[in-house]
DNA sequence: GTGAAAGCGCTAACAG
DNA sequence: CTGTTAGCGCTTTCAC
């Protein structure tokens, strides 16, 4: 930031006033159509921009909001971003993206410096609800829209999310209504409220069609790598042919479930048919063609987006919060699920 | 931004002068400790935070640079992203993102904020190297590093990227060392500096080892994604087994030629071998094992952010811009290339 | 219509 | 060591 024109240079070098200049500057009303026009003309000429650093000391808005994510190397988050900012930036906004790789102190660190610089909202999607956190943001006075985590009851905080349980179950309903009955399912051991959705989502629509929940089918150890799912699968196996389908909790343990099914010769979906959870962009690959469940991760920036505008414009006139908003995933068939002819 | 605590609050509270108050939290030297510590205490109290933006008008200085890219959707540049952010927030930066999905006006509008809200710096990969985007940016008074494009010669502005004729090189040095004397290309049209040099890599190589250059082993049409990948190696397939490996401009095509292969029950490496550049993390899926040339993506961002610095921090000291970065790319020996034995 | 003056929240001389 | 003052670049009353 060097040395730059001000609204002062062009005054002077128009004999007017700076209000004047400003009033020009701004479309007010009450500037004769010519010094307009005058000023105007100066600032092309002195190539002089408006400084908005200190537009903001004075309205006490930066116009600058805070996408707190845990990974923007991650497809989902990235997508999600996306979405956020196009709407945010339509309406003016900047984005500043703190990427946490769900570092606790980075979360922290973020959202204090979210904070100093004034930033006029907040969507966050923490990995760390602690005590701390809650704490902060119940102290914060500024708009916080939670992403893909539901917030601590404490707050007083919406969130956006997909419907994780509705999905869990419109996925294994899909198996079902193939005709499958021995349907297995490859987890996750955190307990994390997503976790605990799909995973209840599985066990309830399995009850539902009186289908027994068979313990040997189910596979929760390892994290949420493709390599994690090869390993589940390489497990579970020997409980073909009884077990004709498997409902992944994420499409990298489906991939990886595929992965080992392949390196043992077993067909997909000819002996087991797979099902994730994700839709991500390798799922569509030649090789794997997964069905899944895709998640509409644009319109959950959008909507994210939309709700932090509501909460930042109404922040005077308005004490209630928007309503959190829970969306739809939506069934992507291709082929891994085989519809299952009885002889 | 509600009305918030400043530091007339804290000076108020404690008798003091703002002056004062300012300097204890600054750790200015001349400051009783005695008074230090009973403001350190007050800010606690009243949940005071420094307003940077006030700051900033100060000294002239946001803390915060701009990165300018074509889609932080795409793996590449996500990476990229946060190996710049790594760096720069480790010196106190923030850094804006701006997604400008390679539209011109959307690159305009960008570099326009940036300069309104008085960033320190920009790190830009622009699509539309124009002349309205040159003009803009030798009229700028803040530093600017070019990643992963070539500034016209015209601006004085440093770049990163990485060697692609080196790379190109080094790639068909490996097909060649493995025994490959019929060694295709498959490309685009396009004739980005980026495509060019990849290409003149390819042809120089072949020609050091005087292979005869086969334009009919040659396919440039298409985009860069798998769908040309498959088509271009649709048409190449006549000319196995005289043509026993191909290098492709990019992994996206590699994967494309891989599926066409596979439609088609011709075995890789057996048949023919496939040289891939970028190494995305899709190369590594089991079906895929695609050998290529990395790009040392993180460490990109991480130079431009330094070379970035080096700018700002020496904006008046010193007039001369730092060198350009030209890094090396490196081979990854997966499974899609064979060593070639002659009986 | 336009100018003068105050002030957003903070820092940095300059006195004392 | 601390207070007073001016001012970063801009907007906004309040006069004229």
């Amino acid at each position: 930031m060097k040395t730059l024109v001000t609204i002062k240079d062009i005054a002077k070098q128009l004999g007017i006033s700076v209000s004047t200049v400003s009033r020009a500057l701004n479309d007010h009303s009450d500037i004769k159509k010519e010094t307009k026009l005058k000023v105007l003309e100066t600032v092309k000429e002195l190539n002089y921009r408006p400084n908005s650093v200190a537009r903001s000391l004075i309205h006490q808005r930066t116009y600058t909001v805070g996408l707190m994510i845990p990974d923007i190397t991650d497809p989902f988050f990235s997508t999600i971003s996306v979405g956020a900012q196009e709407l945010l930036s339509e309406q003016g906004y900047q984005v500043i993206i703190g990427n946490t790789l769900r570092d606790s102190a980075k979360e922290k660190r973020f959202i204090e410096s979210a904070l100093e610089r004034k930033m006029d909202g907040l969507i966050i999607t923490p990995d760390h609800v602690d005590e701390e956190l809650v704490e902060m943001l119940s102290n914060i006075n500024i708009p916080v829209v939670f992403l893909r985590r539901r917030p601590s009851k404490l707050l007083k905080v919406p969130f956006v999310d997909v419907d994780h349980y509705k999905g869990a179950c419109e996925a294994v309903e899909h198996l079902i209504s193939l005709g499958h009955k021995g349907i297995g399912y490859i987890g996750i051991p955190i307990e994390s409220p997503i976790a605990i959705d799909r995973f209840q989502g599985y066990k309830d629509t399995l009850k539902k069609h009186d289908i027994p929940y068979v313990s040997d089918f189910i596979q929760l150890s390892g994290g949420r790598t493709i390599q994690s799912g090869r390993i589940a699968m390489d497990q579970l196996i020997s409980h073909i042919p009884e077990m004709t389908a498997i409902f992944a909790y994420n499409d990298l343990l489906a991939i990886g479930a595929l992965e080992s099914l392949a390196q043992h010769n077993i067909g997909v979906p000819d002996t087991i048919s797979i099902m994730g959870f994700d839709d991500l962009e390798i799922s569509n690959l030649y090789w794997i063609q997964l069905s899944t469940m895709s998640q509409p991760r644009n319109q959950m920036g959008r909507h994210a987006a939309e709700t932090l505008l509501k909460m930042i414009n109404h922040a005077n006139t308005d004490d209630e919060i928007p309503d959190s908003i829970l969306l739809d995933s939506v069934l992507i068939n291709r082929n891994t699920c085989k519809k299952l002819t009885y002889q």
